[in-house]
This record gives structure tokens, sequence and C-alpha cells, in this order.
DNA sequence: AGTTTCACCTACAGGC
DNA sequence: TGCCTGTA
DNA sequence: GTGAAAC
């Protein structure tokens, strides 16, 4: 499930290999992958131009052509990955471009969740997603700000990227474990004290996992046969059963917002 | 406005 | 082994 | 992981 240290280390991984590449054409093998393009109109748009850039915003992938950009949302299961062959024995490639001088990048994912689409301009991405964490932007007083002013439950709060782009599941349950928050809270209910730590564990927390190349558990991977090293770091997520490693209770797990939630009973009671 | 439920898909783990 | 259910 | 539809 990749959230933004995943897709951060997707665009560190393709950024010296993809810029200045120019597209020659583009193959999509599942329509639905192309969000609000036929695969003709979407060809149209990109055709013959040169990707200048590669960055990310919130979860998204942003390839910055001459002219307009392509927007890759990996969802649950997309790579999105740059290679000299095309494997013909993966039945999940969903969609490639063909760049010039025989090389390609392909867009892999199981469960079809995953979506590709093309922009003019990026200000209507910008204006439907909260900061971004790891901006000078996003300060402790921004954070108290979003909390103040809401009775919301904070896991789904931090979930939606209209509030803060980039958190998902497995880094949610982190940052709150560190700041000793239950994902239930309201956000105006928590104190001044676990704001601030709240504050510093998402931007160090994000910050750590780029450094490890991202979480993988089970799907994510980039480049090939790379995956990510964060896992080890994990202090609740998928460690049901397994001690606190702050108190020694046992972890449990339970739903939030329709989301598997891992939390420790006696660090983050209401 | 906020919350809940469901749909979108495939693979895999666990229970029986 | 194989089916069914739940979860990512 | 996200968006639409329904309370």
């Amino acid at each position: 499930m990749p959230e933004l240290p995943e897709v951060e280390t997707v665009v560190r991984s393709l950024q010296p290999i993809v810029t200045g590449c120019r597209i020659q054409d583009f193959t999509c093998l599942w329509p639905r992958t192309l969000d609000d393009f036929s695969t003709t109109d979407f060809i149209n748009h990109i055709k013959a131009q040169t990707i200048r850039a590669i960055h990310r915003r919130g979860k998204y992938i942003l390839l910055d052509l001459d002219s307009g950009h392509i927007l890759v949302h990996l969802r649950m299961t997309g790579k999105l990955i740059f290679s000299a062959v095309l494997p013909s024995q993966n039945p999940h490639i969903r969609a490639w471009f063909t760049l010039e001088g025989e090389q390609y990048l392909y867009f892999e994912d199981t469960r079809k969740f995953g979506r590709i689409t093309f922009r003019s301009s990026l200000g209507e991405l910008d204006s439907k997603l909260g900061p971004e964490p790891l901006s000078d932007k996003f300060t402790p007083e921004l954070l108290a700000d979003i909390l103040a002013g809401t009775s919301r439950q904070i896991k789904p709060l931090l979930l939606d990227q209209s509030v803060i782009a980039g958190l998902g599941n497995i880094y949610c349950d982190e940052v709150l474990w560190h700041a000793a928050i239950n994902p239930r809270a309201p956000g105006a209910g928590i104190s001044v004290r676990k704001v601030a730590v709240l504050h510093s564990a998402i931007v160090t927390i994000l910050t750590e996992a780029i450094e490890f190349q991202g979480t993988t558990i089970r799907d994510f991977g980039f480049q090939g046969e790379r995956t990510g090293n964060y896992s080890s770091r994990l202090q609740v997520f998928g460690r049901t059963g397994q001690p606190c490693p702050r108190c020694n209770t046992a972890i449990v797990k339970l739903t939030v917002a329709q989301r598997g939630t891992h939390i420790c009973p006696h660090c983050q009671k209401m």
C-alpha cells in the first residue's frame, strides 16, 4: 500500500532515468487505468513530449512534460517501472509508455485500482490536497489549527488527503502510537503537548521511512526486485499480539473507519 | 458536514 | 488437497 | 487507496 514514503521512493528511483526521455507511444491493456481519457485522447496529449521532471504531490507521481503533466496514482498495488524490456510473462501489466531508444515505463497493477491521467495544469490537484507534511508549511501550529476545529476522529482525519496529503494506513497507525493518541480520539480534544508530539512524529517517521525506501508488507516494490526496508522499524502496524515497544502490553488490532488499526491499548487509551 | 457502506479487483493466508 | 472467508 | 452513494 504505497503511501508518501513509498511514492517518494518510486520518484527518486525513476528521477535519474526518466528525465529527458521522449514519449513515443502509450499502450493500455486495461482501459479503466486511464481515469478520464480514452487511450487515443490521452496519447494525443502526451505524444512526442519529453519528460522534463518527475516529482510527487501527496501520493501522486507527477511527470512534467513540455506541456502538461502525467499523473500516476498507485492506489493499493500499482508499480511504475522503467525497463529496456517489457516482461511478457507478467499478467499484471496494465499499460506502458514506449520511450525513444527502445525503453519502457510500464504500469503493473495486480488489483487494477491504480490510475493514470493527464492535466494541463496542477492547480486542480493542488487545491484538492492538503499540505505536504514534509514541507515548511506543515508547522505544529498548522496541525494544531487543523485539529482544533473538528470533532472528527483523528485517524480518519489524518487519512483524509484533503486535510494532510500523504499519510496512509501504515504510517497513520505508527504516528498515533508514537504520540500515544487513540485513533478514535476527536481532533479537538487532543492536548497541546500531544499535538506537538504528533507533529514531530509525522515529520520524523515519514522522513525516516523515505531513508529506508518505504515499507514492504506484501506488494510494494520499485525498479524490479527492490523493496522497502522500513518494515523492520514498524512499532505497531502488523504486530498484533506482540509486545508494545514502550510498555510491553500486547498490541491489539481493531477497526477504525473501516480500516485495520493497530494500537497499544495501554499507551493509547481514550 | 460528517460518517458509514459499498464498489472497484486479485492474491493469499488461515481455518476447517 | 481443496473450499470458504476475510483482509490487504 | 479512493470515490460515490446513502443515511
